[in-house]
Parts: structure tokens; C-alpha cells; sequence
RNA sequence: GGUCGCGUGGCCGAGUGGCUAGGCAGAGGUCUGCAAAACCUCUUACGGUGGUUCGAAUCCACUCGCGACCUCCA
């Protein structure tokens, strides 16, 4: 508990020591959802990877402030493509209005990250919604002679930029690769040099999403609403920033070029990025078309798929990867996961009926208490590693074989001491439940009634009615619930 | 083509110079009316070749294979 957090910062492409700028106050910026589709498993990695992060500082006692941003300005399918933005040609292919799809799509993205069991972000600010801040900043930019407008649009000046900063100081590359690297394909638009980008398009008379500007009606650029949004809410200079591994370039490079070209600021002193699903060792993506959503998942309905997985299996799932590794998924891992998720959550159920008790009078001889207290450790410093969840979890598992072992009686309560029975059910509960963020997939509304079923099955038990019981045990089965026998008592789990 | 990353047991996945996670699946055992769960035991891996070292999955070189970014994407 004691050790330092380290977080592997993408800008220094180590692991550095976390400190925040203005303790106690932590500030985290993750880029959220383009909202012209419904939210797949890489938006959910993204979402989870920063809800540990979220948690975690939140149980160091760091008042956070989480902001979490929707796209919902459609930007272009294309650089080239002229008066086409995303959610519009989504509007159209539905029928409805570009702002029906964004409204659509974020309930979707809401509906999800609420069902993974993620803490609500402190603001979810919109794009559409920060105009004027993007259209300041990007005059900031201009007078400071970084940008320039040519015919209702605004481009940065990339080549610029890079005689006083470093274009390409978050992904690696230098300017001259990353032009030679574009392809001749890229079609002239009026940019001066493809390596410029836009802060501002000119609307075309048939872009639907537009908006007044200095420069005529149009619509921000993609990087900018990030730039203006985090600096808003968390100031020019902030603690963490991220997203997927797909956003490092050229997303977050030109949202450091703004800050630094509008703020003077880099914008965020930590830069994470999670890395990416992937399905048969081939990542998911939008052009591909091979994305699993959430909801496919959570049904079932996808072909790759053979069975509804819950939202806490595919959070298990995750978790058991560390983020900054490519994570493949397929149905067997998600299999795994799910047999993995109800092992510990039905030892978290024991632990709290475990008979305390038996703990109270004991004098021990330390051996099993040091066992407990090095997994208590480990857990801590496993998360305090760039959170490694995945040693979390084995570590936890590791605590869960002592829970099994006093609840069937392989161990003995005379074993442990009280000190330590506390160390393990605190650290087991924060770390389950409070920072890894599970929760019980089912209604436990159902509980009482079951307590009832069980009272009846006992009754035939002792009875010896095995015609009785055994058709307790195959109806119960039907919806999802075991009966055990315990030697020390009738137990029910899901299973 | 440029830049970067990865290859761990049947599967998934940590680790990153010696003490060789964890989960799932499989085998055997204990328990049980039968089960299930749980517990115990077992299967002992690091793409290939060479090198450094007392010692390498871990460092270096070469090599093979895979992938990512350079274009919308989490």
C-alpha cells in the first residue's frame, strides 16, 4: 500500500513515478466516442482501463476529476471527401437527423459503460456543445501565427510548428517520415503540405452540421474539441490524457501541437494508451468492419460469438490482460472468464458468512498470516505497476483458495489470526469489488425467494427424499442457480 | 517503403538475468444418496539459430513468423 504508483507515460515511453501537479487534486482526460455507431469491445477497453485508473486514485484519496468527452460533430469520412461527415452519413442511412444519431448513440454508449459497472465520468462534455472554446482556441493558434485560413478553412502549419517544437514527440516520427509515409494518393486539398491538418473546414451548402465561425459557417476539425474541452475543465495543463493506442497519431499529436501552438503547454503530463482488441490476431476496426459491439456481446448476437457473455465477464475478461497488451479475444477466453468472474464473486459471498467467530479467540503460528499478508501486499504493488490487473487477479485468486479452504474445512480457523482474517476480507472486498469494479451480474431481488426454495430442499434432505430434492436442484438449474451440499451446510450459487 | 511492437505450456494470459504468476481446459484423488462446488496432486512452457554470463524465457546479434501506426477508428 505504501509503494508509489508508477504509470508508463507514452510521451517518455517509460514508466515514470505519479505526481500530480496540484495534489490533492488529480485531473484525467480519456477521449470518448465518436457517436455515429453503436459501442464496441475497444470502446469498452478504452472505458475500463480508466475506470481502474479513476478508482485506484480515487482509493489513494486524489480528488479527481474524470472527464470524459462525446464526439457528436461528425468531422469528415475522409480528409478528401468533400460535405460528408460521419454521423451524417449515418443520419441518412437511418433516415433520421444527424443530432437523432448522436442522441441515439451516446444513450447506447451510456447504456453500456453503465452496464460494465464504470464509474460516471465527473463531466461528459459534448463537442457540439463547446463551439465557441474550440473557435477561441483556434484563433489563439492563428495569432500566434501557426494556422492559416484559406477560403473558410483553417489548417495548422505543421512544418511550422516543428522549427520551434517537436511534431511527432508522442508517436515517434519525425516530420519528414510522416510525409514521405503519406501516401501520394492523398488527393490536394487546399492544405499547403499534407502533414497540416484542419482546424476548422468550411461547410459545403450541404453539410448539415455547421456552425458561425470568423472564417464562415463550418465545422471544428477532429483533434480540436479534445484540446478545448480538456483545458476548460481541467486547466492548460493537466495530469493524464488518453485513449486507445489508434489515437496516439495522429489524434493526440495534433491535440499537443494545439495546446502547445494555443497554450504553451504539452496539456497533459501523463499520456496513456491502452492497446487494442483484437479478433483471430486481427484488430478490430471501424473500416474493416469486424468490430463486435457491446450489445452483440451482451446477447449473443454476434456470429463469432457462441452464447451471451455479461458485461462483468468481458470486464473480467480485460482485466485479466494488462492494458498496455493487444488482447485477443475468443470464445474460449470468454469461457474462461466467465467460470474465473463466479469463483471470485461467490468467495466474496462466503466471505461474508464465514463464520467470524471461529477468528476471534485463536493464537496462531504467523505462518498462514505472513501467506495473507504477502497477497495483501502483492496486490497493492501489482496495481501500483502501471495497474496490472491481471497479477491483481492472480493474486486474488490466491486469497480465494484460503476463503474455499476454511469454508469446506481444509483449513483451520485456529490457523489465523484476527488481524489477518481483517487484512484478507478488506483486501479482498477493495480490491474485487472497489477498484477492480465487479459487481453481481444478477438481481438480487431473487435472493430472499431462494433462501425460501433452499429451506424446502433442506426439509426433503433430511428426509432423505432424493425424488424431492433432486427436482429442486434440476429446476433451479433451468434459471441459473445451483444448489451445493456443504458438509457444513446447503448452500445456492449461480452458476 | 518509413516507424514501432509482439511471439510464453491444450487455450487465455502475467513475468523480464537465478527463487520458474494466475485463470480456463484435461487427468487422478478426498468429500457426496447421486451430483456440483471446494480442496490436494499431476501435465512444467517461453518461435529458431548463435553469442554474452557461473547462470537467460528474460541481455545481444541474426533469422523466421505475426501485428500495429503512417488514412476514419478505442
Amino acid at each position: 500500500m505504501q509503494q508509489p504508483l508508477c504509470i508508463y507515460n507514452s510521451l517518455t515511453r517509460q514508466k515514470e513515478l505519479f505526481k500530480p501537479l496540484r495534489p490533492p487534486f488529480v485531473g484525467i482526460y480519456l477521449c470518448g466516442p465518436t457517436v455515429y455507431g453503436k459501442a464496441h469491445l475497444g470502446h469498452a477497453r478504452a472505458a475500463i482501463t480508466f475506470d481502474i485508473l479513476f478508482r485506484y486514485l480515487q482509493h489513494l484519496d486524489y480528488k479527481v476529476r474524470y472527464v470524459r468527452n462525446i464526439t457528436d460533430v461528425g468531422h469528415l469520412e475522409r480528409d478528401l471527401d468533400e460535405g460528408k461527415d460521419k454521423i451524417a452519413q449515418q443520419a441518412k442511412l437511418e433516415e433520421v437527423s444527424p443530432m437523432e444519431v448522436a442522441q441515439r448513440y451516446t444513450n447506447n454508449y451510456r447504456k453500456n459503460m453503465e452496464q460494465l459497472n464504470l464509474l460516471p465520468p465527473s463531466i461528459e462534455p459534448c463537442a457540439s456543445g463547446h463551439i465557441p472554446e474550440q473557435i477561441t482556441m483556434i484563433e489563439k493558434i492563428i495569432q500566434n501565427g501557426l494556422a492559416y485560413i484559406i477560403d473558410g478553412s483553417v489548417y495548422f502549419d505543421v512544418a511550422k510548428y516543428n522549427q520551434m517544437h517537436h511534431y511527432g514527440k508522442l508517436s515517434g516520427r519525425m516530420i519528414e517520415a510522416t510525409r514521405s509515409g503519406m501516401r501520394s494518393l492523398v488527393k490536394q486539398t487546399d492544405k499547403r503540405d499534407p502533414v497540416d491538418f484542419a482546424l476548422w473546414k468550411k461547410a459545403t451548402p450541404m453539410h448539415i452540421m455547421r456552425w458561425a465561425s470568423p472564417w464562415g459557417e463550418g465545422f471544428p476539425g477532429w483533434h480540436i474539441e479534445c484540446s478545448a474541452m480538456s483545458a476548460k475543465y481541467l486547466g492548460n495543463q493537466f495530469d493524464i490524457h488518453g485513449g486507445g493506442m489508434d489515437l496516439r497519431f495522429p489524434h493526440h499529436e495534433c491535440e499537443i501541437a494545439q495546446a502547445q501552438a494555443s497554450l504553451n503547454t504539452d496539456l497533459a503530463t501523463y499520456w496513456i494508451h491502452n492497446n487494442l482488441v483484437t479478433i483471430n490476431g486481427v484488430k478490430m476496426g471501424k473500416s474493416l468492419g469486424n468490430f463486435i459491439t457491446l450489445d452483440e456481446l451482451f446477447t449473443g448476437s454476434h456470429s463469432a460469438i457462441d452464447q451471451p457473455y455479461s458485461p462483468m465477464v468481458l470486464r473480467f475478461f480485460m482485466l485479466q490482460a494488462h492494458y498496455r497488451s493487444t488482447l485477443s479475444i475468443t470464445v474460449e477466453g470468454l469461457q474462461a472468464a466467465y467460470q474465473g468472474y463466479r469463483r471470485l464473486m461467490n468467495g466474496w459471498y462466503l466471505l461474508t458468512q464465514l463464520d467470524q467467530e471461529a477468528v476471534e479467540n485463536t493464537h496462531t503460528n504467523g505462518r498462514l498470516d505472513e501467506a495473507i499478508y504477502a497477497d495483501c501486499a502483492a496486490c497493492y504493488s501489482a496495481i501500483n505497476d502501471d495497474f496490472n490487473t491481471a497479477k491483481v487477479l492472480a493474486n486474488l485468486f490466491n486469497l480465494l483458495k484460503k476463503i474455499n479452504g476454511w469454508h469446506n474445512g481444509t483449513l483451520s480457523y485456529a490457523a489465523i489470526s484476527k488481524a489477518a482474517w481483517n487484512a484478507l476480507r478488506k483486501t479482498y472486498t477493495t480490491f474485487l469489488i472497489d477498484l477492480l469494479g465487479f459487481k453481481e451480474d444478477h438481481n438480487s431481488s431473487i435472493h430472499p425467494m431462494l433462501e425460501i426454495v433452499l429451506m424446502t430442499y433442506q426439509k426433503a434432505k433430511s428426509a432423505k427424499q432424493y425424488n424431492q430434492i433432486d427436482f429442486i436442484r434440476t429446476t433451479l438449474h433451468k434459471i441459473g442457480i445451483a444448489i451445493k451440499d456443504h458438509p457444513n451446510g446447503i448452500r445456492w450459487e449461480y452458476q
